[in-house]
DNA sequence: CTTCTGCAGAAGAGCGTGTTACGACACGC
């Protein structure tokens, strides 16, 4: 919540941010609760969608109003937005509530119920407040605050004042493998999965959710509940846990038997409204969805404990074949933009589609190999291609190769590349584009190169025009094949330029160049949405790792995790050519 | 606020867990 209306908001997210802020509220003062998630549908709907909104709504408010989740009433507040630079019902609402109110629905344990409650009978109107009155047992005499609710939104209070919110995807990976392979050991663990963003591929995630197939819950959770790496239980149930690890990330552990474990895995995959969506479409055909199958809908309460035969529940497959949906895989269920379910869903992009990587680093630069060493790596992953591509002289930081330094390197990569066979080295630079647009070498020796990646590294403060001509201009020099992490922003870091990358993707498409997805969890850039207009725009895509060491190699299943959600197809992918494709790529006629 | 059924008005996902008061409610997913 701290960071809304931050730099780096792309004009669709500020509008989004004014529909979520305005939920927000509504929701402390006791509003119509589907109102409220209708206005959050909207902004999540703005914020992810590809399109210019804000300049549409004059003109083809028509094409809005179509989009899944909005209607009329989004049409008219993105309008007054674009018209009054305000949001006239948000403005009186910020007056009557005061700003340090809205931020206690963060606090875990509370809602807006409680919220409003210590609000209008107790005063408190932040957070520092809240803490206060905790301790002297103002709150403790509230109706509904007991003596555990107290102490539990004390010890919220303190988590958060540790500043820990998402964390950048790769923590979560690495939980999540380390409590599965506990998991997959047990011998009451039939199977067992991570759902939930992770999943989903996200370039954050807020918390882990595992789910396991045993007969013997209780024997699940114990030995869940009993990891070292756990500072707190939670929630300890049955068949549920919840725990919050050293590090602040938190885990929860669902266990069902095998034959409700599609069920399962669907709803603990999500998203939340893509579930919504699934259940309100069996609802109509008569169905009802829930976590432990699908089953006819006949009026009485909770069908699975009642022996009620389900119709499908075992894999997601035969609950969306009921549900007559074509499959949609994990990356795709976002309810996002022109996304409505039921469209058929794209062949994505897969981790064994990739045959190459085309963005690596040796010792002559910051990387920790020698160039023999990654090609060997590359070799052994099973690469037709490898290309090398130090930084260029103004990377100082990185040890950037100056003019003669480059001409060495090239060359020596190229007695390497005499001596290994079974893999193709290209000799190639990962350039700096300067903050004008120029290159960091001279154009006779960029010539030289079998392969450029230009890439932003300073000056990533750049207002939007000035950052889209930079990027445009390094887009349109015959020497580039890819446009390197464009935006510059890190997961959780900073937020980047924020050019006009439909613009870019247009040029690029034009020229043949390919916009990269890095593949590092700090970068993830392009980001999921970008890569939605890239493709709409025309312009390929390339995912890659980045490679400063070997275990860099491992990054990759983030980088297709982003694609997949951008709705990456193979076909699209350069990474994806095959050696030959590849070459016919790199010796396309240069305007 | 949006969507769907029928054009104005109703309906809007479903569950486990914990707290507080002992059936009901809030919360979080």
């Amino acid at each position: 919540m701290a960071t809304r209306y931050a730099a780096g908001m792309s004009a669709n997210e500020q509008i989004g941010a004014r529909f979520e802020r305005l939920a927000d509220l509504l929701e402390i003062t006791g509003a119509n609760p589907f109102r409220i998630n209708a206005l959050r549908r909207s902004a999540r709907a703005i914020d992810a969608s590809p399109l210019d909104l804000a300049g549409m709504i004059l003109h083809d408010r028509a094409s809005i109003i179509a989009l899944a989740g909005m209607g009329e009433g989004t049409a008219n507040r993105i309008e007054e937005i674009v018209r009054t630079g305000t949001m006239a019902d948000l403005d009186t609402l910020s007056k009557q509530i005061p700003a340090g109110v809205p931020p206690l629905l963060d606090v875990p344990g509370l809602g807006p119920k409680k919220v409003r409650v210590l609000w209008q009978t107790a005063g408190i109107e932040d957070a520092a407040t809240l803490k206060a009155k905790l301790l002297d047992g103002t709150v403790g005499a509230l109706p509904g605050f007991g003596a555990k609710t107290v102490a539990n939104i004390l010890e919220s209070l303190a988590f958060m004042e540790r500043g820990i919110g998402r964390f950048c995807a790769d923590v979560g990976w690495n939980a999540a493998q380390r409590f599965l392979a506990l998991l997959r050991g047990a011998k009451e663990v039939e199977r067992a999965e991570f759902a939930g963003s992770l999943r989903r591929g996200r370039d954050t995630v807020g918390d882990i959710d595992l789910l396991v197939s045993s007969s013997h819950p209780e024997q699940v959770c114990e030995l869940f509940c009993a990891d070292r790496e756990i500072e707190k239980v939670l929630v300890r149930g049955d068949t549920k846990c919840s725990v919050r690890l050293k590090n602040g990330l938190q885990v929860d552990l669902r266990v069902l038997t095998g034959d409700h474990f599609g069920a399962a895995y669907l709803y603990f995959t999500g998203s939340k409204e893509h579930n919504v969506l699934l259940r309100e479409r069996a609802q109509r055909r008569g169905m009802t969805l829930n976590e432990y199958g699908l089953y006819p809908d006949d009026g009485e309460g909770a069908p699975q404990t009642r022996g009620v035969q389900a119709i499908a529940s075992a894999t997601e497959e035969s609950i969306y074949a009921a549900l007559e949906l074509p499959f949609i895989p994990a990356h795709l269920r976002e309810e996002i933009g022109a996304d409505p379910l039921g469209a058929p869903a794209p062949t994505l992009i897969s981790m064994d589609s990739i045959r190459c990587e085309l963005h690596a680093h040796t010792t002559a630069s910051d990387g920790e190999l020698s160039i023999e060493d990654l090609v060997l790596a590359a070799k052994a992953r099973g690469f037709h291609t490898i290309a090398i591509t130090d930084h260029s002289r103004s990377s100082g930081q990185a040890n950037g190769l100056s003019i003669e330094r480059l001409r060495e390197h090239i060359a020596a990569i190229r007695e390497v590349s005499s001596m290994i066979s079974g893999i193709r080295i290209l000799a190639g630079s990962e350039v700096d584009i300067l903050a004008d647009g120029s290159l960091d070498y001279p154009d006779d020796l960029l010539s030289e190169l079998d392969i450029v990646v230009a890439s932003p590294h300073t000056a990533l403060r750049q207002d939007p025009e000035t950052a889209t001509k930079r990027l445009l201009r390094a887009v349109e020099h015959p020497a580039v094949d890819i446009l390197g992490h464009p935006t510059g922003r890190m997961v959780r870091g900073r937020p980047g330029m924020d050019p006009d990358i439909a613009a870019i993707a247009q040029c690029a498409g034009r020229r043949g160049v390919a916009l990269e997805i890095n593949a590092h969890p700090s970068r993830l850039d392009l980001r999921d949405t970008h890569v939605r207009i890239a493709l709409a725009a025309g312009a390929m895509i390339a995912i890659n790792c980045d490679v400063h060491s070997e275990e860099h190699f491992d990054n990759l299943h983030f980088g297709v995790a982003t694609a997949r959600r951008g709705a990456l197809t193979t076909d699209r992918c350069v990474n994806a050519l095959d050696a030959d494709a590849l070459s016919g790529w790199l010796a396309r006629p240069r305007g």
